[in-house]
DNA sequence: ACATTGACTCGCG
DNA sequence: GCGCGAGCCAATG
């Protein structure tokens, strides 16, 4: 059962706009979403979700660049899996942001110009 | 109806 | 880096 809620609809448009290659953090997911300090709803959203929902899940990360699982739990194996299949480095339990973030820091493309080519 | 629990975040010490 | 408190609030028991 699909959930209606248009908070819902929203952060789920939200997250299918990330690129391949690219990670965004809950928080900025629920402003982008129209729901600033929402962050928590975006979890939930994507835990109701589930495998059937076809989201890009492995794309969302804390707001630090840490991945949301423990280190020895399955989920955060697979979702290392998934990021290291589109070019996203995960280094012990974080993604650098300055790298691979949605919205990264401009300095960060001035020392690695390639990154450019990733919009 | 009340308390707890989170795929969260931010500021402060 | 780490813990705490506050803000957030739907779902769960």
């Amino acid at each position: 059962m699909k959930s209606a809620h248009p908070d819902h609809l929203a952060i789920r448009r939200v997250i299918l706009l990330i690129p391949r290659g690219r990670v965004a953090s809950y928080g900025e997911i629920a402003a982008r979403a129209g729901l600033p300090r929402r962050a928590r709803l975006v979890g939930r959203v994507l835990r109701d979700a589930g495998a059937a929902a076809k989201l890009p899940w492995h794309r969302v990360l804390c707001a630090d660049g840490r991945l949301a699982f423990l280190r020895d739990s399955e989920t955060f194996l697979e979702q290392v899996r998934r990021l290291a299949r589109e070019g996203v480095v995960v280094s012990g339990n974080r993604v650098d942001l300055l790298q691979f973030g949605w919205r990264r820091n401009l300095d960060a493309e001035l020392w690695s110009p390639s990154a450019l080519d990733m919009e």
